[in-house]
DNA sequence: TTATTTTTTAACAACATGTCAAAAAATGGC
DNA sequence: GCCATTTTTTGACATGTTGTTAAAAAATAA
């Protein structure tokens, strides 16, 4: 009987796959407008209704999508704070660790901005919006807690912003170099070949600029840089060229 | 003749205010699903088929509203650029332009948000899309001509960065705040309280770990921010309170 | 085989979109 | 002021999408 059961719930389970991914071809290849009930429908070849047994509206799917694709970042996170040396060495990663998850999967980070609009949030679940928020804090944390480990260890002191306001930064210069790179405007032309490399060296003298020991004058972080991406990241480094900060 | 002509085509005028003026309240208080045509027919008087005379679609009436917004906002940018003093100075008036910006107009800078997305820049008109680039185009190059000044003069000498990538520094900064401020994330709970001056705290720090002279520890930049608002900011710095940074 | 439960689907109602031909209003010559 | 012409406005239509529901189909168990 359980065996009769969860054949079919296996099926279940694997048709929510088909459903997730044939939504993926479709945002990628013809964008947010083009994904209907129906185009998904078509593409898995079931009846239209039999993917409202799945998710409530098309909405529901793309925050499927993004939360099934934050869960690896969360994971990269995670893996960063694995690497053991310095806080500033540790903050070095975690913000290795933003750049690595954009550069293995460029297009999901799309995602993340069509979630923040609020025409798709308004038609989320309560729990999607919360999981989805969880696994935001669940980064942050990652970056909090580097920062409370540099204050501990007295690598940082900090006087006129609190350690949030920090986090709030580098989470910022981070956050806003990638939404402006995933835009279309062509930053390329401005001038930024590189843009996550500009925001990396942007991060290192800010840091510098609050005076995080040891500073980048007094040590070799390109090295850093390399040691984290061939001991915690060293399977998918190997797949991705990464490009060095110009230094000084 | 065109007396009569011109009555006419000034009543369709003030109507296209009317269509925009009441887009906005129903996007305001209902948001963006809510906003349709037959929504603002209803809200003017006038038949849905007679929007479509102004606008060929709602996509494009939020496109109208950006651009009317993003007009002021370049405005106060180049009225920022009248500020005189040395670069630095005047780099500091150039982020006050977008932070006053963004207290004058809170919600307008949502509007920004909603025609960064996919789905509705791919309904714009070409038009449209090079009205916006070309307006955020101006804002940028206020930003590189102080930056340009600053080289000439030897404020700042840049050795491992260029110009431009400095210029996307401290945009990308500016635009990770605000970003993440109108977003919904609880920014004040996770102890952010003023997302805005801790941008600016942050970008004082950047600019003092590039030495752009003079750095903030050998010139008082709260007298200068004070005089940024009373002299070309004075009328729309009356009726805001504006937040110090801590400074250490 | 047959009764019962679960899954799938076709059909429906509601609503939004964009277009177009007809109605209404404005204009201009007489 | 009247009528022909042009412009503006609108109701109506075809199309497409959404979410729901009752019935058909399939799976399950006796």
């Amino acid at each position: 009987m359980s065996q009769a059961l969860s054949r079919k719930q296996r099926e279940i389970q694997q048709r929510d796959h088909l459903i997730l991914d044939a939504a993926t071809d479709i945002l990628r290849q013809e964008g947010f407008n083009a994904l209907s009930m129906e185009r998904i429908a078509q593409a898995i070849e079931y009846a239209r209704a039999t993917i409202y047994q799945h998710y409530p509206n098309k909405e529901e799917i793309v925050a499927a999508l993004c939360i099934r694709s934050m869960r690896s970042m969360v994971d990269l996170f995670d893996r960063a704070l694995e690497f053991k040396g310095r806080s500033r060495e540790r903050i070095v990663a975690v913000m290795l660790a933003y750049e690595l998850y954009w550069r293995l999967y460029p297009n999901d980070m799309q995602d993340f901005q069509v979630i923040k609009n609020e025409a798709i949030r308004s038609k989320l679940s309560e729990a999607s919006l919360e999981t989805i928020s969880s696994l935001e804090q669940h980064t942050l944390g990652c970056i909090a807690s580097v920062v409370r480990e540099a204050l501990a260890e007295g690598d940082i002191t900090l006087t006129d912003i609190t350690p949030e306001e920090l986090i709030f930064g580098l989470w910022a210069m981070a956050f806003g170099a990638i939404s402006l790179h995933s835009s279309d405007i062509p930053l390329a032309e401005l001038g930024v070949s590189n843009p996550m490399a500009t925001a990396r060296a942007h991060a290192r003298r800010l840091l510098d600029g609050y005076n995080w020991q040891p500073t980048s004058d007094s040590w070799n972080y390109d090295k850093t840089v390399n040691q984290i991406l061939n001991s915690v990241f060293a399977k998918e480094s190997a797949n991705i060229s990464f490009p060095k900060e110009k230094t000084a």
